[in-house]
DNA sequence: AAAACTGTTTACTGGTGCGTAAAATTCTTA
DNA sequence: TAAGAATTTTACGCACCAGTAAACAGTTTT
C-alpha cells in the first residue's frame, strides 16, 4: 500500500494535469460509471417497470455486457434500492434545506411541495413513486419505509405548525399530509418530460389547488396575487 | 346435445329445491368459483404485488392445486386484467349512476369522489391503483388505459361544468382532475382495512380538503383583520 | 352399468433471467 | 517490455414459475 499523503480521498482541480492523481481519477471514473448504471436502471424501471427490466436491458443501454454491471453493483435488488434511496435522499435534503431557510409554516410547506414535485419528475424521484413497496425484501422495505415516513412526518409537522400559526384550516395533519402527498406523488405517474406541462407549471397549478381547493370562494377579499 | 328449451340461460328462484335446474346451478357455481379465483388473486396482488404472487400462492389460498386455476382462467395475465377491469367497471358504473341521479356539478363531483374512495379501498379497486400499467401486454394496456381515460374525462367534465356553473374556481380541468385523482388514488396505497380510519371517514376528510384547500379562510362575515 | 362429462390432481416441460467462473483485454507501473 | 492490477467478456449453472399432458375421481346421462 503506497502511503501517499491524503492522495486517495480528495481530488485536486483537474485543470492542472498532474499525473500524480491517477488513483483518485480511477476512483472518480469508477464512481461515475456506477452512477451511470444506476441512472440507466432508474430510467428503464420508470419506463417498463422493475420486473419487466432485465439486467441485459440495462447493460444494453450502456453498451456493455451484463457481468460488467456486477463489477459495480451487487445485485439487481441493490440497484433498485439505491435508486429509491437516492430519490428519497434528494427529497430529505430538499426539505432539510427548506427548513434551515426558515420562514412561516406556509412558506415552508409551499417550498417543500415545489421540491417534491421537482424531484418526482426526475429519474430517481420517479422510482420512489412508481416502484411499489412490495418489490423489496423485508429488510430493505423497512429501511425505505423509514425514510418515507420521515418525509411524511415533515409534511405533517408543517401542517400542524401552520394550524398552530392560524394560517391553515384546523384539520388532522395526518390526513392533510396524505392528500398533499397523494396529489403530488401522482404527478410522478403521469408526468413525462417533453409533455404539455413543465414541472414548474405543474407545481404552480397543483400547489394552488391544494392550498385553495377547487371550490370557488365568494369574492370577499382577494388574498393571493 | 340435449335441446332443453332455454334451460341454460336463466336460473329460477333457488328456494324451491327442484332438481331440474342442475345445468344452471352448475354454471352458477362455476361462476362463483371463478370469482373466488379473481378475488383471491386481487387480494394477493395487493398484498405482495403481481410478480411476487405465484399461481401456486393463489391456488394455495383457495386450497386447490395450480392446474385447477386453469380450468377457470386462461393465464396469469388474464387474471390480472380481469381484476383491474372489474375495478374500473365498478368505478364507471358508480359514476354513471351518479350522473343519472342528477344534481349540480359540485354535488355530482362529491358523489363521484365518494364512489371512487369506496372502490379503491376494496380488492378490485385497489388493483387498479396498485398495479402499474407496465405489467400488461401492449394490447391489454391499451384497453385499460381507455377505461381509465374515460373515468378521468368524467372528472374533467364535472370540473369544467362546475367552473361554468360558477361554483368552482376557474382552472385547467385537466390539472384539477389530476390533483383530485392523485389524492384519492393515493388512498388505495396507504389504506388497509381495519386501520385507524374507515373509508367513510377518509372520504369525508379528503373531500373536504380537496374542496376547500388547506389554507385557512379569512372569516367570511366578521370583518377581522 | 357403461358412457360421457365435469372437475381436480400429479408429474412434467420449457423459457426466462439472475448470478458466477474463469478467461480475455486494457491500462498502469516498474 | 514484462508484471500486475483493473476492467470487461464469453460461457454456463441453476432456480423459479407459467403453463401443459395425462391420468384420476365424481357425477350425470343413456
Amino acid at each position: 500500500m503506497p502511503k501517499k499523503p491524503s492522495a486517495s480521498s480528495i481530488a485536486p482541480a483537474p485543470t492542472t494535469a498532474s499525473p500524480w492523481v491517477p488513483v483518485s481519477a480511477r476512483q472518480q471514473q469508477r464512481e461515475a460509471k456506477r452512477n451511470a448504471v444506476l441512472s440507466a436502471a432508474a430510467q428503464l424501471f420508470n419506463e417498463r417497470g422493475f420486473h419487466a427490466t432485465s439486467l441485459d436491458d440495462i447493460a444494453a443501454r450502456l453498451n456493455v455486457s451484463k457481468p460488467t454491471l456486477y463489477y459495480y453493483v451487487k445485485s439487481k435488488d441493490q440497484i433498485l434500492i439505491e435508486c429509491v434511496r437516492k430519490g428519497l435522499q434528494m427529497m430529505q435534503d430538499g426539505i432539510e434545506e427548506t427548513r434551515s431557510a426558515g420562514g412561516t409554516a406556509v412558506d415552508q410547506l409551499i417550498a417543500c411541495m415545489q421540491t417534491y414535485i421537482r424531484i418526482v419528475t426526475q429519474d430517481f424521484g420517479m422510482c420512489v413513486i412508481r416502484v411499489s413497496d412490495d418489490e423489496f425484501a423485508a429488510e430493505s422495505r423497512k429501511e425505505l419505509r423509514r425514510l418515507k415516513s420521515g418525509i411524511d412526518l415533515e409534511f405533517r409537522r408543517l401542517v400542524a405548525q401552520g394550524v398552530a400559526e392560524g394560517t391553515l384550516e384546523p384539520c388532522d395533519p395526518k390526513m392533510a399530509a396524505f392528500v398533499i402527498a397523494g396529489a403530488l406523488s401522482w404527478i410522478g405517474r403521469w408526468y413525462q418530460s417533453g409533455g404539455e406541462y413543465s414541472p414548474e407549471q405543474i407545481a404552480e397549478q397543483c400547489i394552488a389547488k391544494l392550498l385553495d381547493g377547487v371550490l370557488r370562494r365568494p369574492p370577499e377579499s382577494a388574498a393571493l396575487s
